[in-house]
DNA sequence: TCAATATATAATTATACACTAATATTTTTA
DNA sequence: TAAAAATATTAGTGTATAATTATATATTGA
């Protein structure tokens, strides 16, 4: 396991931004792969700015990067962060949330690129 | 390594108290040893009723125990809870706390009981 | 090029939060 | 038993947060 030690400042940022259940799951479901906001806004039956602004908080901590793929804009987990290695041990402790991406791709509303 | 799953809800709550620089510093300190509420006074110098009410959150929540021994109230990390695991995992990513315990106790502020 | 789709941003509002000031409670000690 | 010390609680205040509504921007496809 990779381990970095980090400044009690950030890591408490990091725990606040992460303190709020659809942040949480958001970044537990890029865990498991990229998403776009739409998928987001199916999974977690939110208005879309709603999504957008929490997808911003996380990317604005640079949690989170973005990336235009035609239409859609797709978000990913920024494992080059130095509090990446935190969120893994983290999200240890939660269920996978994989399953909520396999029950959008079971009524066809999965995004599939490239 | 313990480990243990918890639902989102209470992973987030628990992120949520911890998202505080005074709260997160406090379980780090409690990690190492028991406090009492006069001693994070000094360490956090911030007013004794700021601190007694961040105290308040973490044993609401059940993360601390609080215990009397004669004047003083002492804190302590409870290692009983379901998220401790998680705690600890947290903690590894942080510098240790307890050279402020150590700073207080070459001041002769420090607390010792039994 | 126009309509539809996906997303972001801004303004507003209601609620949650952290701190301070004031006061109450408990314990020890003189 | 009265005063001091340690702690908790309550009320008030300013700020932060999350959601909604409305609007703007960018891309695709007819």
């Amino acid at each position: 396991m990779e381990k970095t030690v980090i400044e009690v400042e950030q890591v408490a940022h990091v725990l606040k931004l992460l303190g709020d259940k659809t942040r949480l799951t958001m970044v537990g479901l890029l865990e498991g792969s990229e998403c776009c906001v739409c998928e987001f806004v199916e999974v977690f039956q939110m208005s879309q700015p709603s999504i957008s602004q929490h997808l911003r908080k996380l990317r604005d901590a640079g949690l989170v990067r973005e990336k235009r793929k035609g239409q859609w804009i797709f978000y990913s987990i920024n494992k080059q962060h130095i509090a990446y290695p935190l969120i893994q041990d983290l999200l240890k402790h939660m269920p996978d949330q994989k399953e909520k991406l396999e029950a959008l791709e079971a009524e066809g509303l999965r995004i599939i690129c490239d």
